[in-house]
DNA sequence: AGCTTTCTGATTGTCGTTTTCAATTTCTCC
DNA sequence: GGAGAAATTGAAAACGACAATCAGAAAGCT
């Protein structure tokens, strides 16, 4: 079930409205290379959608967190980050103090140790 | 080398000074326990020291990170916490996403894991 | 189409953090 | 012991990201 569908079945089981403005903003999403901000993307789509306000785009990204179709990411910069979640591979991040890069790495063992420590505490 | 030791010679290297104010915050600041905020360690100054200001709470456990005796940490609730940061063992932290209880956990080997993706990324 | 409900976007509010600035304190050097 | 330069303080204001507000607009059911 691809991401589109997802969002619209959120949408129609929640009551929620079809909006061009949300489907600007899914799209704009979907083709987004990772880690941006509300900000971010505000921009990006302000070139061709100059009427979309910053605060539909705030909210909608809340939206797809709520559906299950992006991540909220927290790198402790002040900034939310939001990436487009797939339904394949958990990754983790690796932040640069110093110069704010982030890199993506995957590493089942210390998937594998948090779920083991989470277990250990009931979590 | 003790964190009061630390914290006097960081001073005179930098040309600071010292203030009553930060001795009486350092104080308070050890005799903690964990992950307090700022808000948190200036209401219980307040109690004995009302004439301290909340600024300057803030700026003195900026200086304790600055010099290594505090670190920092972030649990992404919006709230910058500080804990006295010993030479002993490094420790990581579960956060309970419902109800925001936090747990340390020492588990060497996510230590080992992280610094091997750091040098395979040249961090 | 009509009507109810949700959505939008500009603006304002909130909250933790950071800065400002005049007054005070510390520290060095006579 | 001061005098003077430099750092510090504390109250208040500024800041920035996020969240809420609200009147007008749009969506979608019947």
């Amino acid at each position: 079930m691809d991401q589109v569908t997802i969002f619209n079945d959120y949408v129609r089981r929640k009551g929620l409205k079809n909006t061009s403005q949300r489907l600007t903003i899914l799209e704009a999403f979907l083709g987004s290379k990772l880690h941006f901000s509300t900000e971010d993307l505000y921009f990006r789509l302000r070139k061709d959608h100059p009427k979309i306000g910053y605060a539909t785009v705030h909210r909608t990204l809340k939206l797809f967190a709520e559906c299950g179709i992006a991540r909220e990411l927290d790198f402790g910069d002040g900034q939310t980050r939001f990436e487009p979640l797939n339904a394949d591979q958990h990754h983790d991040h690796l932040v640069c103090t110093q110069c704010g890069l982030i890199i993506e790495f995957i590493e089942p063992q210390i998937e594998k140790l948090q779920e083991q420590v989470a277990a250990q505490y009931n979590f």
